[in-house]
DNA sequence: AAAAGCATTTAAAACGCTTGCATTTTTTTG
DNA sequence: CAAAAAAATGCAAGCGTTTTAAATGCTTTT
């Protein structure tokens, strides 16, 4: 009553030839007559054959699976990039081993293990910051790895992002032409390069064109949550700002909804000009005017980078940067 | 420079010890004297060996992967049950190969086939209908399945959703309750059981328990998107609705927004209800009211009784039905 | 008609681990 | 203390493929 399978020792007999051949006419190989290959494809369909993966990753030494870390699939930003990724990796005959690891440092390296003991051909990961003890499991594994939308200020790894700081100093810049003198800077953990590196810079940058001062009593440093983005809109306001730039488009409708439930008129009043474009920027009322970034094509050319590497091709640059926008909606005059 | 790996037998030898041991150790097979345990460990720990989880496969015939196949990532209500399915498949040992369909029949066969070949233990199934191709294929495969947030009307597959008849039933007749006469019926494909069986009949059951007579031209089929919620308020509009009972959070957001767009004011001229209660729901402004229903559970328990099913455990009732629930916000009077 | 050259095909050795069974060692028992 | 029972360990046969070296057929040459 078990679950009986067809072999390929099965298919060999019934086609009298060997596995070896039967091997060569599943995998493509153009060393059969087509006659013999005809006998086969007859038997391999009359017998409704199906390769054992797991055999042929241990006699190959390639599971066609990548491994994919990301911190959280509910999350639209990440999601997006899951999707590119997954895309392109079934065109190139890949599966992904998704895996969420909620940005805890602990839970990426004991998920990397599991997913390089599986014999992924290459992982592609998604996280808030590369910490040490992260950087070092991947140096350890010769498995190629990638990383998406998500910086390593070292370069070691590759990686594919857009240009933070270009990006958010045009966001900041923008604010600054419509008249702000006080932009508030709302982002994620500052101890995260992405934001204390290079979107602080893009940031400061935009001020230091503008000859504005500095202010660090404008810089909010929260969570990347819909609750956090309400909660933070009352010292955004208290600190006397009149826009914010902001790094995550969930927190930017949470401070978005907490003014307009202060009674606020946006944009007219306040003006703010969120980070990613995801689905919610236009969801937003009003809109929300946003740096645009082809989130699909990140995590697409990220997965499309990794199969040259699993395919061993040289890559001219193993750093990315997708090109961003900005597009003005509701939420800027 | 091959990436020469530590098998089982580097520690077996270095352990004085046979390979079967070593397996045991590794395994925490009890049979083995603590002090040989011991000494493996730390050979082990010494080589810093990890067991190759494919020849595992292959030896043991569980691979500790299932298949998880959605219609796409991107979409919150999925996102939410797949966390669930990912975070107890963690809890019980398993990862979770993601595989999007984008709900085409075509593409759930074609991937359903790759998962198998992969030798997965078990496949969560998240889709708008059980075709019956699928179904065929279901059946002919050993491997456990069960869906999740997805009915199949023949309760053949165990499955885990809220019970949607009762569900809509009582959020029409909240609406109708508050007033309502012509309330419309907002949702996707209607070929789909979910909302041409249960769906409608729940609309419908409110309509005759409250006397009104079904109008069918009320019935509005359209695809779960936010721009197809936009672009049905028109009609919703047209057929001269005071309110509406929607299929899915996206869906409901356009239309709000729709109408919104329009001057119209919600709650007061238009009330409506949606069906997930996602993320979305309370991002909206004004918030929406909603039937609540356990996402991320639903992702939990369908994982849960699939880890039942791989174990061969039996199962008491393989068609689960989780509670629901209904919110009232902004957009109900 | 034998030799050469190719195109096909086969045999069998991996791949790294699990596991049933046999064997050895240790513990218990009378 | 010997015998019986229990515990620990080892042996070796798989698991279902891929892949390399060797063998076999066919054609073509000469």
């Amino acid at each position: 009553m078990d679950k009986q399978t067809i072999t390929i020792y099965d298919v060999a007999r019934e086609a009298s030839v060997s596995m070896a051949t039967v091997s060569r006419v599943v995998n493509g190989n153009p060393n059969v007559k087509p006659a013999t290959r005809k006998k086969v494809l007859e038997v391999i369909d009359r017998l409704d054959y199906r390769p054992n993966a797991v055999a042929r990753g241990l006699a190959s030494k390639k599971t066609t699976t990548v491994g994919v870390i990301i911190p959280d699939v509910t999350n639209i930003y990440f999601s997006s990039l899951a999707r590119g990724i997954d895309d392109v990796a079934t065109m190139y005959k890949y599966n992904i081993i998704l895996a969420n690891s909620d940005g805890n440092s602990q839970k990426e390296i004991q998920v990397l293990n599991t997913l390089l003991a599986k014999q992924v051909d290459g992982v592609i990961f998604m996280g808030h910051q590369i910490t040490d003890s992260i950087r070092t499991e991947f140096m350890r594994s010769k498995t190629p790895i990638v990383l998406a939308g998500s910086v390593d200020p070292d370069e070691q790894i590759g990686s594919v992002n857009i240009d933070y700081v270009a990006a958010i100093d045009e966001a900041t810049s923008t604010l600054i032409r419509h008249g702000n003198k006080k932009i508030a800077f709302v982002t994620g953990n500052l101890n995260q390069p992405i934001n204390g590196t290079y979107r602080l810079k893009g940031y400061k940058k935009a001020l230091a064109k503008a000859k504005i001062p500095y202010d660090p009593s404008l810089v909010f440093e929260t969570e990347y949550s819909y609750k956090a983005g309400e909660a933070v809109w009352d010292r955004v306001k208290a600190a006397g700002a009149t826009a914010a730039v902001i790094g995550d488009d969930e927190l930017a409708i949470g401070l978005l909804n907490g003014a307009g439930d202060d009674e606020i008129n946006i944009p007219n009043d306040f003006e703010l000009i969120t980070s990613n474009d995801s689905k919610l920027a236009e969801i937003a009322r009003p809109k929300m005017s946003s740096i645009t970034q082809p989130l699909y094509d990140i995590g697409a050319v990220a997965m499309r980078l990794l199969t040259k590497m699993m395919n061993k091709e040289d890559i001219a640059n193993q750093t990315i940067l997708l090109p961003y926008g900005i597009v003005e909606r509701g939420t800027t005059k």
